[in-house]
RNA sequence: GCGAGAGUGGCGGAACGGUAGACGCGCCGGACUUAGGAUCCGGUGCCCGGAAGGGCGUGGGGGUUCGACUCCCCCCUCUCGCACCA
């Protein structure tokens, strides 16, 4: 019996694919193969890879493979987000350079990833902290810049006061820092965003084009987005004439107005203090605000609000009704300003409770027959009705159609969009970043760097240590620099950006890594691209996929690309977790993959993971492997293949080939599965029809075509095995993974079926499907159908029974 | 509260509307022993039964169908996302 020793094997074959330069991507136009692009997120280099990692390119190399076999020429990259906050924190702690750790690690990440037989076209790798890439990273900012789409603004912003930098709304979890779980505190600054809100329309309707994207991850792109329909409305202050707007998806409950509400940030708060004289209550109400988070500021039960003394005047019935200034309303949605409907939203009921403010429920004219659902709105039937104005009901779309046509005509308001979107902060006050490419001149403001200047490299010799300041300004030389209009002393800006704004167009770059002349060449992108399968985890369900979206929008508003949306179809791997619980230091509870692949080899690792249950579900590693010491049953299993082929390859010849139907319909399942990310299902598949291979040689007879047909099927699942089975039993002389897929013919792997229908009066009662060559099954099946029908005939009045059932014996009678 | 997804053996999980539980783990029994980090063979949804056999079974309740894990409606439970969004 041949033993089989992945961890002699393996090794030989990563050296032979690199040889033979089995996965380089054809760039040739004239190649006529169809392409593909199987992409997979790139890591960030942490560390050496983890498990996470070992699923998901477990997954993305499989596709990537299988791709390949079946005629595409694929591109299937591979490069690192390198920059970035921990390589700082690693490197204050051990005293070095952030560069130092951040390429030891790419180093090591890179062999595992060899190691482990990932079949990556290694000449287009990428680091986003490389000059050469980062300096692409500065041309986009400029770009942006010049068509109005990166600006600098004084607001409040989300500081995280752990790791001394600005967050993204997007970066701030529950009131806390996702990275760190510091709860963030407001703090203004003039920062860079890009105007992403712009593009929000966009964003949302092309949503309808990721046909092969994730529900839940479209429905987070939507609800990110948040788009609501309704009206502006413009409200005046009566003692000072200010006149406000404010936004609402329910004009229609305008005359159930009983107060107004301004954000503690509005700038009309402390004029309006003045006039009402309550200056003194509503300072304390906005000092009381300046040290809690920005965002989800206690979600407070508490209605808390100081009234403004003022009065708003309701543009629909003149009235007048006292304003306040309130934390629950926010700045950052709608115009900061809302009017207060206590019958009608229940954030307004619990206020007005608070403060015994009257609450007004708006009905139908007339005492009409009020909707039901509508006094359940009006909170335990409180208050005084009063009806709707000019219109025929609440609610409903018309009825606030007709309202704001109402509005519109008595210049009161307009039709409105509001978006939960905001515009995206890049600016981060760290070092370990691109710098963002400006100059500020006295003479001439911002100015961005010539692209025959960039890159702005960071500087070599830094105190970088966070310090509330960016450690670029404290550098003694670096921000000094000239005016590159006017040739005056300027300083650089000092901020660098935002780490999603390197991994927002890497995809773009793999397709020709190495330009010095621009980002990318057109051409190529426009070959390549879109990626036909984007692999990665649901955590960058928002951030990442809607900052790379924006992105693509914007280059193809710039003639660059010729599509709108990167990423065709996506798959989440689940997480590897242990004992229940998601693996981390803390708990103690994390497992390594390399070592294990070291031990067992790299398929073992592949297939264990993948076989261990839908790739996107979780998976629990303890349930998986219970016992570290023992042999992983998937590396016994690989060991009975090598076995069972190299017996198949020794006989056959002398021996007619057989199995040929059952290995045909695997064929066909394994295809199927593999298309539908199945991996778990697939490898079942091929574990049946390796046991079926052992059966047949037991019984003596060959099985040289399964054989075949099962090394070409574990090429993609476990590529090495399948390459030393190939080459070594099967004795081919290139590689199983040039190979195509294996052919299967239609005839032999559906079954040879046999349709008996029963029809009665007229209409088919019942139609069976029956395996004609599997004669016992097609009898039980039969006999189960007759059963069927006669219990169906039992107790009626039947006219006519028609059986059809060509080639088989009549089995039913009947009326 | 809003949205999305999921409920199948002891466990991970299979089943174009057609013999539910493939495949694997675990467990039980056996074989081989140069006693292995093994390997091989048989069994294994639950209940009754020595066996043959029978009964019950895909969260609960209805419906469509000759036939439902699968399709439709209601309910329950769980997971995940968003959440003072006006």
């Amino acid at each position: 019996m041949r033993r089989y020793e992945p961890t002699e094997v393996e090794p030989r074959w990563v050296e032979a694919w690199e040889r033979e330069g089995l996965y380089r991507a054809d760039d040739d136009p004239a190649d006529e193969r169809p392409r593909f692009y199987a992409l997979d997120m790139f890591p960030y280099p942490s560390g050496d890879l983890h498990m996470g990692h070992a699923e998901a390119f477990s997954g993305g190399d499989t596709v990537a493979r299988f791709a390949a076999m079946r005629g595409y020429n694929v591109l299937h990259p591979i490069g690192w987000d390198a920059f970035g906050l921990p390589a700082e924190n690693a490197a204050i702690k051990r005293g070095i350079q952030p560069r130092e750790w951040t390429y030891a690690n790419i180093e090591q990440q890179a062999s595992s990833f060899r190691r482990m037989g990932m079949s990556f076209d290694w000449t287009r790798r990428l680091h986003t902290c490389d000059p050469e890439y980062y300096r692409w990273t500065q041309w986009l900012f400029v770009t942006l810049f010049e068509r109005g789409l990166a600006y600098r603004k004084t607001a409040p912003a989300n500081w995280c006061p752990n790791d001394q930098t600005v967050l993204a709304n997007e970066q701030v979890v529950n009131g806390a820092c996702e990275r760190c779980g510091t709860p963030v505190v407001r703090k203004d600054l003039t920062q860079w965003f890009f105007k992403i809100t712009d593009y929000a329309q966009r964003l949302l309707d092309d949503v309808d084009e990721l046909v092969d994207w994730p529900d839940r991850v479209i429905t987070m792109q939507r609800n990110w987005i948040g788009r609501s329909e309704g009206a502006q409305v413009t409200f005046e202050v009566a003692e000072t004439g200010d006149r406000v707007e404010v936004f609402t998806t329910r004009p229609d409950t305008l005359w159930g107005v009983t107060f107004f509400v301004f954000a503690l940030e509005h700038p009309l708060v402390m004029k309006l203090a003045e006039a009402g004289g309550t200056a003194s209550e509503a300072t304390a109400l906005l000092d009381q605000l300046q040290a809690t988070p920005l965002t989800n500021r206690e979600q407070a039960e508490s209605r808390e609000g100081v009234p403004l003394g003022v009065h708003a005047v309701n543009p629909v019935n003149g009235e007048k009704v006292p304003c306040f200034v309130a934390p629950y309303v926010l700045m950052e949605y709608g115009t900061g300003a809302v009017m207060g409907v206590p019958a009608h939203d229940q954030r307004d009921f619990e206020f007005a409770r608070e403060h015994g403010l009257p609450i007004r429920v708006v009905v139908q004219p007339e005492g009409e027959t009020r909707d039901p659902d509508e006094m359940t709105e009006a909170h335990d039937h409180e208050g005084v009705m009063v009806n709707s104005g000019p219109f025929d009901g609440v609610r409903s779309p018309e009825s606030i159609g007709q309202v704001i046509a109402w509005l519109a005509e008595q210049g009161k308001g307009a039709a409105a969009v509001s978006y939960r979107l905001r515009d995206w902060l890049i600016s981060r006050q760290r070092f370990w970043g691109a710098p963002i490419p400006i100059v500020h001149c006295p003479e001439h403001g911002e100015v961005a760097v010539p692209e025959d200047q960039l890159p702005v490299q960071l500087p070599q010799d830094v105190d970088f240590r966070p310090g509330g300041e960016s450690p670029l300004a404290r550098h003694p030389t670096w921000k000094h620099t000239t005016c590159p209009i006017c040739g005056a002393d300027a300083v650089r800006d000092t901020d660098t950006m935002d780490t999603f704004v390197d991994s927002s167009w890497y995809f773009f770059r793999y397709c020709s890594p190495r330009e010095d002349t621009r980002a990318f060449d057109p051409e190529r992108v426009g070959r390549w691209m879109p990626v036909d399968q984007y692999v990665g985890g649901v955590e960058h369900a928002i951030l990442h996929l809607l900052y790379s979206r924006f992105f693509t929008k914007v280059l193809y508003d710039l003639g660059l690309v010729g599509f709108t949306e990167p990423f065709l179809r996506l798959m989440n791997q689940g997480q590897v977790i242990y004992g229940g619980a998601s693996m981390s230091k803390s708990k103690g509870n994390i497992v390594e993959p390399m070592p294990l692949v070291e031990r067992w080899g790299a398929d073992t690792m592949r297939i264990t993971i993948l076989f261990a249950g839908p790739f996107e579900d979780d998976i629990d590693w303890k349930l998986i492997a219970p016992d570290p010491d023992r042999r992983p049953p998937m590396n016994a299993w690989l060991g009975r293949v090598y076995a069972a082929v190299f017996e198949a390859a020794d006989r056959e010849g002398s021996q007619p080939e057989t199995l040929t139907r059952l290995t045909h319909r695997a064929i066909r399942g394994v295809t199927d599965d593999l298309e539908r990310f199945r991996f778990n299902v697939a490898i079942s598949k091929l574990m049946v029809l390796s046991n079926e291979i052992r059966s047949a040689l037991d019984a003596g007879r060959g099985a040289g075509h399964a054989a075949r047909a099962l090394t070409l099927m574990l090429a993609p699942l476990a590529p090495f095995l399948a390459e030393e089975l190939w080459r070594e039993a099967l004795g081919n002389e290139t590689s199983v993974h040039e190979a195509a897929w294996p052919p299967f013919d239609p005839r032999l792997a559906r079954e040879q079926r046999v349709t008996m229908v029963i029809q009665v009066d007229g209409k088919i009662r019942d139609r069976v499907e029956v395996d004609a060559d599997a004669s016992d099954d097609a009898c039980r099946e039969l006999a189960l159908a007759s059963e069927n029908a006669r219990r169906f005939l039992e107790g009626r009045q039947i006219r006519q029974v028609i059986v059809r059932a060509p080639k088989l014996v009549n089995l039913v009678t009947g009326g």
